[in-house]
DNA sequence: AACTTATATGAACATATATTCATATATTGA
DNA sequence: TCAATATATGAATATATGTTCATATAAGTT
């Protein structure tokens, strides 16, 4: 499947290495991949992922910076969930394709 | 397209997170993107991103670790290919992707 | 208003990472 | 063997990053 080469623009670059830095860290691919399936408070992460509270609020701030989650507001908790079909999808290939091996 | 959730292994967690670390990088979406074109030397590949020998060798070595690009040796020189179609169809659609906007 | 619960924030720290410079290694040809 | 070319390597540096701790903010309840 070979394909014409095409310079890559600067926005280009920074769009594609800051989507790809998001899912090259540990805690935020668990986090992803546990939003995958549904929507989970911050406490319900940090529980279910046996991390702190304050861990999973830096993370989070940094996937929702570049709206890979969203949350919505019921009282004082927050239910987070993913909102990035195309970047969730390319994850779970990854995890399937990693664990061929 | 929802699914199952199911707990990541730490062998997966480690390939998945290295995976996407090495598209990370802008230099190193620059050279795979340029490979996904053809092989190059080192050589070409710094002149054509502007980059240094030095700098361009470190990051062939780390995506030859991870086995995402492969080379050929014709003298003195090294031709380097990409050798894992998967990820490099993944930066080619993350490319796309982040082009419509 | 005071208290509780949930979440966010900022500073500090340790660690990881990318690039550069200088130099080493390797292959070819004279 | 010596020179030339291509590539690799290691140390040094600057910068980025993830986690932790302490604390702030915000909403709900009494």
């Amino acid at each position: 499947m070979e394909h014409q080469y095409e310079q890559l623009d600067e926005e280009t670059l920074f769009i594609v290495s800051q989507t790809f830095k998001a899912l090259s860290d540990p805690t935020r691919i668990r986090i992803l991949h546990l939003l995958s399936s549904g929507e989970f408070s911050v406490t319900e992460i940090a529980n279910r992922l046996s991390l702190l509270q304050s861990t999973v609020s830096h993370q989070l701030r940094f996937l929702k910076n570049l709206r890979l989650v969203k949350y919505r507001r019921e009282g004082t908790t927050l239910y987070y969930s993913h909102d990035d079909e195309h970047v969730l999808h390319i994850l779970e290939q990854t995890i399937r394709h990693a664990r061929d091996h």
